[in-house]
DNA sequence: CTCCTTAGATAGTTCTACTCTCCAATATTG
DNA sequence: CAATATTGGAGAGTAGAACTATCTAAGGAG
């Protein structure tokens, strides 16, 4: 297909779909001639995945540039999942606390997983923890164990059902969709808790 | 306090204060002269508000003055964080499909939760299953469950903590802190969840 | 042969969140 | 009381992100 097809196939605009190929964010279709490429369904499919890492996740181009070629690169769900997650941190300013730091590896300790010294995760955690303790309302250990607790089922089915939709060796296609899936089920997983609090909570607040 | 120490006081600069005092973010000192307003804690603590929400709940200005704005109006902690909630969606520019919001009411029915027609919350939670489907990587039903299922003691714990902080009638601080939890706890929840895939994966990956 | 589309490059626009500069009116300090 | 500093208030300017528009030369379609 051409540019033409491919903007209308995405969503897109022309002049979108060329900023993102100067960007580096989608690689050059085949050229067919001086002025003709010819594009195909991973050029859809990678455009559609732009757009729910911007719209949806809210990262910035820069940010989606460098989980996409953390897939590129990666050679397993773990690796490709990885990558994604290092870049998805809010660029912290401030480096987390000893004291945060500790407490998560603590939590870590806990729950018998392990983490690399210096993982960003880890210190994403940290740092989400100190701002917590900034604003004066601190996380209870207690809590945060219940967090991890209560998230292992979810994450050992999701884990699952990944490596369910493989088969053998990992291709292109799954690395993206492990990435895909990780990201873009944040949003639902957050909508869930916000619909479940008001619940819970006018429930309480009923039984007053 | 006087600006300079407010300023100081909250990490800004004085020009930044100024900025959100104009653009109605934080309410206006008492002036005692012309050239002279005095402050007090709650500026403080109004401005680590602000800074919490657009740092870390990656909120605009826009959105920051909508919920401050709930947070006044709600006369409740279940008001509050409904009123966060409304905002705190990314502004969808599609509607959910029918469909996806058929799933959603699935889900609260099985969950015996009720929750308005048209809620803000339940379009997003459907406009999120919709993307994963665009992007060819639906959520199944059971998954939605398990979701649903794991966040329960998460959100009942954390509901219950927040009315064992307040006596009796709910304070502007109380409300506050609602919402500050509810939006701030999102990063922690979600940094664990990453945290755990990867131990997850791994662990899949080495007993290969 | 004529008109349309495209690749590729450069420049311009819009939006957000500041940041800077002024000014006149005070406060503060010596 | 005089010199200096600070403030409130308002407007203009800036930097970065994400487009959007325009232009040119080269093909391609009918």
């Amino acid at each position: 297909m051409w540019m033409a097809e491919l903007a209308s196939r995405s969503g897109l605009s022309v002049a979108t779909v060329k900023y993102y190929l100067r960007e580096g964010l989608l690689p050059s279709g085949t050229a067919t001639g001086a002025t003709r490429a010819a594009y195909d369904e991973t050029h859809v499919r990678r455009l559609r995945l732009i757009r729910a890492l911007t719209d949806v996740a809210g990262l910035r181009l820069e940010s989606v540039r460098q989980v996409l070629d953390g897939i590129e690169a990666a050679d397993s769900w773990h690796d490709a999942v990885g990558a994604a997650h290092t870049r998805l941190g809010t660029a912290e300013s401030t480096p987390p606390t000893p004291g945060s730091l500790a407490r998560v590896d603590d939590m870590l300790e806990a729950q018998g997983w392990q983490l690399a010294p210096g993982h960003p995760q880890a210190a994403a955690l940290a740092h989400a923890l100190d701002v917590l303790d900034d604003v004066g309302h601190p996380i209870s250990d207690e809590m945060l164990f219940l967090y991890a607790h209560a998230l292992r089922p979810i994450v050992m089915r999701e884990v699952a059902s990944v490596h369910l939709d493989e088969r053998g060796e990992l291709i292109d296609a799954d690395v993206e969709a492990a990435v895909i899936g990780t990201v873009l089920q944040e949003p639902v997983l957050l909508s869930i808790r916000r619909i479940a609090q008001e619940n819970v909570s006018r429930k309480l607040t009923e039984g007053t």
